[in-house]
DNA sequence: GTTCATTATCTTACTTCGTACAATATCTAT
DNA sequence: ATAGATATTGTACGAAGTAAGATAATGAAC
């Protein structure tokens, strides 16, 4: 490992950001969790995608970078939504000695700018940086180093919020063509409660800027659910309207 | 100044916690600046109170440290909102210098965090650390440094979200008895738009945890109006049955 | 092909909440 | 007593959320 002989070194907090990803897979609400490569161990432990800042970089830049090592996705909508920086992230020295043997620096305390998205990853990809990913039910996580089940569970709490405030990080989600029941249990999942299907179909007719298809979901064993599509120009239309007011 | 010969500490960004508390004066909402005591020029220039956070201090606990060094005050409710952490913040040179002086540490890079808060001060305190406060209308912000104006909108459109889910913080900042008035104004200014008068009656009389009390004002040109107070109690009660539904 | 199970879709009534809007009451100062 | 100022109060409408029943379409089972 590569130290320095300065002690004021450790003076300097260092900064990461770690990204909260989040999925729908069997019906559950899951977080990606990447595999923690130790060579000391054999056994398999889990953490947030994350990662130290560059020099030169900007926080969304590096929550970006993150994101497309962990998913290969690009474009996702992504939210700061709190940092965490207590002293006490560190107090587990197994978790330091893992960064510092992955970071080669001398690591004294870590302040991390966390991040969320809800994203679909086709096929998880084995990233340079991180070893195999996983996406895991958030309520079945396993320990975690550092505060990750902390922010984790910060996470759940705010994406509810943050969609109440921005429907369309749903229709990132979801397929360019979608049922009712698809969007309606994708809402009943984030937030896990069940949604009654009538209010909900009316509600979803009174937004505006979601709109029938004349497509059909075909090969189920049961009433062909018709498509829907989200429209994207009426969607910023009625925000800005909104917003004017 | 004091420097180190390591080219390696520029690696290393700093940790600031910057804190926008906000207060009404003359009608206006307005945000504390303190003055940046620069020995090199004679110009007053104005910043947010703020510090680099200490070796092992929590942020939440820097926050309170700043807010009590500003103003005096220990429980006001202070919420984080964001990190800020472009590498631009420190392109503008005189502000990297005012603060290496001021720091006596080698500045590449600062992320800041930053707090919000709604306070009263009754008498401002002239502080160690900073020179003079002031209150300053939002709307007529002096030149700031590092990126501390997007700092102050970004906590302006915060509280207005903020107060939505949390109203108690309003009550933090009213005194113990307060009048519909008292209470309607503050609504006002902090969101910037007129509230019917009537229809602001009817709601709060419907929210349960802000009650009648005996007392009436004394000593205006005109009818004297009730005080009311807030039932914090009731308001606990209330959010943790919200909650368990 | 009739029936059944299942989900989709449409409808209606009720409640709650926000909003628009104007007259009367009370206090002080003169 | 009057003027000036602010406090207090009620009603009607529409929008949006909620609860709940009826009908439609489809594949599977028989």
């Amino acid at each position: 490992m590569q130290t320095t002989n300065n002690p004021k070194e450790t003076l300097y907090p260092h900064v990461s950001v770690d990204c909260v990803l989040l999925g729908i897979h069997d019906e559950q609400l899951c977080v990606l969790l990447t595999e923690r490569r130790d060579a000391g161990t054999d056994r398999t432990e889990y953490k947030l995608p994350g990662s130290l800042i560059y020099e030169t970089e900007d926080l969304d830049d590096a929550a970006y970078r993150i994101l497309n090592e962990a998913t290969g996705l690009k474009r996702v909508p992504l939210k700061q939504f709190r940092s965490f920086g207590s002293p006490r992230r560190t107090a587990n020295k197994e978790d330091v000695l893992w960064l510092e043997n992955a970071s080669k620096l001398k690591i004294g305390r870590i302040i991390t700018v966390a991040y969320l998205a809800l994203c679909k990853v086709k096929r998880l990809k084995i990233s340079d940086r991180y070893g195999p990913a996983q996406w895991t039910p958030i309520a079945r996580l396993p320990r975690l180093p550092f505060d990750h089940e902390e922010i984790i569970a910060a996470a759940v709490r705010e994406i509810r919020v943050w969609l109440d405030m921005e429907p369309s990080i749903v229709f990132d989600y979801l397929p360019q063509l979608f049922t009712v029941s698809q969007l309606r249990r994708t809402y009943e999942i984030i937030y896990n409660r069940n949604i009654d299907v009538r209010n909900f179909h009316k509600k979803m007719n009174s937004l505006g800027y979601v709109v029938q298809t004349d497509e059909t979901e075909q090969g189920m064993p049961h009433r062909s659910a018709r498509f829907y599509r989200f429209d994207k120009k009426e969607y910023h239309r009625m925000r800005n309207k909104l917003n004017t007011i």
